[in-house]
DNA sequence: GTAACTGCAAAATATTTGCATCCTT
DNA sequence: AAGGATGCAAATATTTTGCAGTTAC
């Protein structure tokens, strides 16, 4: 698993260190949950810098690895990009729940965004949902 | 129009202030667009402290009266709530629209959210969608 | 060896809190 | 008059920038 961790930054023409794939591991070992900047201080154990991070992650972004999920909270959190968005196109379609309990953030990959047809004077490219709820945890 | 603002705010339980009603006519006066807290400040003149502003956003959000909106670059933006929300309890279900080009942020009250199934470990309560792309003014 | 990445210090920005004063009711 | 709202100062939190030292290729 480590080594594809290795795979994948190489494929983003991303040099491996020990940071990138540190969090890189985290976030494909938090299977979809969103993680913000502070869960991966905790998580990576006091090991880098908050800078380090802070860069490591517009990197994955800029790179279509992770994408930034929005939420009424403004709280910053990221998750992977599933279907290897590349150089900032991102293409992830799918929806995100927030647990209005415990915060968790996730990415529901099995739904897709529904269509919306808009006014004329707005040409969409993308749209983005978020459902805000209760998750099993929590009930 | 003045008067129609103290109406909103005693209907609301709110005493009626200078920035309050200054900040409720920046709103009203916007048409759907949606402000984030340095255009308060821009567009209301210089006149109030910062603090003042963020505690009567913040009052507003409580009151029902404006919605803030998930974007992904995780502006803090807010728009009048047009189906007075009441206490905490937002109901607006429109699309929310972001322009790429000029960052414009606007509510589109005619297109509404649709409804999308969930797997069942999620109880959702209410969602949100942005869509992304160009304004007209922007073309 | 070179370009890119990291860590540290510090700057810039954003938000929150406490408290004394002023304004609305 | 009383309670709430405001402004100011300052604390706290968040993000960005510059630069020197280190590491990946």
């Amino acid at each position: 698993m480590s080594e594809a961790v290795d795979v994948i930054l190489r494929k983003n023409q991303l040099s491996v260190t020990g940071s990138r794939k540190k969090i890189l591991e985290l976030f494909i070992g938090s299977r979809g949950d969103a993680l913000a900047h502070a869960d991966i201080e905790k998580k990576a154990g006091e090991k880098f810098d908050r800078v380090t991070i802070y860069r490591t992650l517009q990197t994955f972004v800029d790179k279509g690895i992770i994408h930034s999920i929005p939420t009424e909270d403004n709280s910053v959190r990221y998750a992977l990009c599933k279907h290897n968005c590349t150089n900032g196109h991102h293409h992830d379609n799918h929806v995100h729940f927030v647990c209005n309990c415990c915060e968790r953030t996730v990415c529901i990959d099995e739904v897709t965004v529904p269509d919306v047809k808009l006014p004329k004077e707005f040409a969409p490219m993308y749209a983005q949902m978020v459902v805000t709820g209760v998750c099993k945890n929590c009930l």
